[in-house]
DNA sequence: TTGTAAGCGTTATCAC
DNA sequence: GTGATAACGCTTACAA
C-alpha cells in the first residue's frame, strides 16, 4: 500500500533508495534474513519469508548490485564495448551482436565512443577498468595499444575487434579484409578490366589491408597499378564522388573501381550518374539498394553482427577461464562473400 | 619497474586488481594518505606524494569506482539507455547523440536492447536501477509503462524518447510525427494526387501518429481514404514491396503513397521498378541515395542525433536538480523538415 | 531457523 | 601532515 515515496517521507530527508536494513526493520527481522530471502534460501520459514517479501514490496526495495559485487567478489556483470563511431552501421551492428550474446548471460554492455581517437580510447578503457567491468571489447583506434595490454588493464580480459593486436597479446576477431579484396579485384579482372582505380578512406588497418589485397591481386595478374588511380582519403560520400569524378576525367581513365567501403562505392555511383558514363565497381560492404543501381556492381558482403557475437563469445570464454589462464591469444577471421549484381533493368 | 603481474605474484593466489591498502603498504603510508593523494589534497608532503605515486604506478593501481560510489554517495556516473533495436539506424544515431552529451559530463552509457518487448524492458530497467545508474533514457516498447513510474524506479530520473509517457509522469523528447506526416501528405495533394495509399510498420505509437496525420490531412482536403489502400504491417523492405505490388495491381490503383518509414518507401521503389510503373512517394526518414531514385519523391527529414542529445540534456537537468525536485514533466518536440527531390535524371 | 560479526574498497571525521 | 575509526550496503562464516 505504502509507496516507496511515502515510506521515504518518514525520515526528515530523502535518503535515497531503500536499503536492506530498512526492509529488515520493517519486516521485524535482521538484514541477514532479508538477504536469505533474496537468495531463496529454503531454510527461512514461510511466514518470515512472506513478511520480508511484503516489506520489500511496500518499500519498492531493490538490492544494490554495486554493494553486492563489492562483497561477493570481482564480478560486476558488465562488459565494456569501446567502438570508434556508433553512427557507422558497421559498429552499430557489431554492438547489436555483442549485446545479444552478452545479454544471454545476464551481462550488461557499457558503451564508449572513441571517434577514432587513441586518447579517448585510453581514457575510456581506464574508466571501464576502474568500474571493474568483467571484460572489454574494443575496436582499437590506433597503433598504440599499450593501454590494452593485460598488465595495463589489471588482467581484465580484452578482445579486439576488426583490427589486430599490435605489440600486445590479445584475442581478436577480424574480417577477412584481404580475401574479400582479392575476390573483388579478381571479379573486375575477370570482367576484362585492366585500368582499375582504388578509392578508400584514410588508412586505418582495415582499408590498408584492402588496398594491399588490391595491389597483390593486380601484381599477380601482371598488371601495373597506376598511382594516379589510387585515392585513399575519402571519409564520406561527397569526398568519394569528388575523387571519382577527378579520376574519370583523366585521359585513359579507369574503366572500373575497387572501393574499400560503401561510402566510396556510393561516391562512384553518384559521379557516374552525373557524368553519364558507365563504370564497373567492386566494393566492400553490402548496402541498401545495391541491387538496384544501374551499374555493373559487386559487393563484398559479410556478417557484422556475427563478428560482434563472436567477439562476445571469445570474451566470455576468457572471463569463464578466469584471469589465471594463459592460453595463447586466439584469432578468429570472419569470412566474406562476393555478391555480384546484374546491371540489367 | 615491477609490473602489476609480478606484484600480484607475491601472494600465493592471484588476488584481483590491487587495492588502496596494497598501495599504502608498498608506499609505507596509510590508506588515507593514498586516498588524499588521489584527491590531490595539497596537505600531503611532496615526498609522501611521490612515494605513493610510485607505488600506484608500480602496482598499476586504479581506484575502484564501485567501492567509491558506495561510500561517497549515490552517484555512479552511469546512465542507462534502453532502446528497442540497435540495428535500426534511428536508434544508433539516437544512442550516438546521447553518448556525446553524456560523455561530456564524464558519464558512461549502459546499453540495453529490448526488441520492442515490454518484459525485456521491465527487466532491463529493473537491472539498471539495481546497478544504481544516475538516470535512464528509454524508448518505451509498449503502453504498459508502470515500471517506469518514479516510485517503481526509486526516483531515478527517467526520460522517454520517441514515444510519450502513458499514465505516468516523465520528461520526454518526441519527434513531430504528426506535423511531418501532414507536410508529406500535403505535398502529395499539391501534386494533384487523390488516390493515395498508406504503408507503414505495425502500429507502435510513432507510426500510428503518422497514420493519423495521413487521415487528418486527407479529411481536411475532403478526400475519402480508401481502406483497401492502407497497409500497416510491413516490418521490412520485402514485405513493403509485396504490399506495394498488391496495391499497384488493384483497379484504380493509388497514384501515390505516403510511407511511414524508409523501409516502406524503399519497398514502393522496388515494386515500382519491377512493375515498370511510376508512382509518387512521400515518406518518413531520410536515407542514402534518396536523391538518386528515379521516382518523384519527398522525405520527412529530422535530426535523430539531436533527439538523443536533447534527451541527455533533459536527463542531466533532472539529475542535477536531484530527486527532490517536483517540477512538472517537460515535453520537447523535435521538428521535421520535408525535403523534395526532382525525379529528373 | 535466525542473528552477530567481520569485511569487501573507499572516504568523512576526528584525533594526534 | 598523517593515521585510526567508522560507515556505505551487502554477504560469508560462525554462533545461537
Amino acid at each position: 500500500m505504502t509507496s516507496s515515496a511515502y515510506a521515504n517521507a518518514d525520515s526528515t530527508q530523502v535518503s535515497g533508495p531503500p536499503t536492506m536494513k530498512e526492509v529488515a526493520a520493517r519486516a521485524g527481522v535482521s538484514a541477514m534474513t532479508v538477504s536469505r530471502v533474496l537468495h531463496e534460501d529454503p531454510r527461512v520459514l514461510p511466514n518470515t519469508r512472506r513478511m520480508v517479501l511484503t516489506a520489500i514490496d511496500e518499500l519498492g526495495y531493490r538490492r544494490n548490485e554495486l554493494a553486492r559485487s563489492l562483497r561477493v567478489g570481482r564480478t560486476t556483470g558488465m562488459v565494456g564495448l569501446v567502438i570508434t563511431n556508433l553512427a557507422n552501421p558497421f559498429y552499430s551492428q557489431l554492438a547489436l551482436g555483442v549485446e545479444s550474446v552478452v545479454a544471454g548471460r545476464g551481462l550488461k554492455v557499457v558503451l564508449g565512443n572513441t571517434n577514432d581517437d587513441v586518447d579517448n580510447e585510453r581514457q575510456l578503457v581506464g574508466d571501464l577498468v576502474a568500474r571493474r567491468v568483467d571484460g572489454i571489447i574494443v575496436v582499437p583506434a590506433g597503433r598504440d595499444q599499450t593501454h590494452l595490454a593485460p598488465a595495463a588493464v589489471n588482467g581484465t580480459p580484452v578482445v579486439l575487434c576488426a583490427r589486430p593486436p599490435i605489440d600486445i597479446s590479445a584475442d581478436c576477431v577480424l574480417l577477412d579484409d584481404l580475401g574479400g579484396a582479392r575476390a573483388a579485384v579478381e571479379w573486375l579482372l575477370r570482367g576484362g578490366h585492366r585500368r582499375i582505380g582504388f578509392l578508400g578512406p584514410p588508412a586505418v588497418w582495415t582499408s590498408a589491408e584492402r588496398l594491399r589485397g588490391f595491389h597483390d591481386t593486380m601484381a599477380e595478374a601482371g598488371i601495373a597499378v597506376e598511382p594516379r588511380f589510387v585515392r585513399s582519403d575519402q571519409r564520406d560520400v561527397a569526398a568519394a564522388e569528388k575523387a571519382a569524378t577527378e579520376l574519370l576525367g583523366m585521359p585513359d581513365a579507369p574503366t572500373a573501381f575497387f572501393c574499400a567501403n560503401s561510402r566510396n562505392t556510393l561516391g562512384v555511383y553518384r559521379a557516374m550518374r552525373h557524368l553519364r558514363t558507365e563504370v564497373t565497381v567492386a566494393g566492400f560492404d553490402q548496402f541498401e539498394l545495391a541491387d538496384m543501381l544501374e551499374m555493373p556492381l559487386a559487393v563484398v558482403a559479410y556478417d557484422t553482427e556475427e563478428m560482434g557475437r563472436e567477439a562476445a563469445r571469445m570474451l566470455i570464454a576468457r572471463m569463464d577461464a578466469g584471469a589465471a589462464t594463459s592460453e595463447p591469444a586466439r584469432r578468429v577471421v570472419v569470412p566474406t562473400k562476393l555478391v555480384a549484381f546484374d546491371a540489367a533493368h
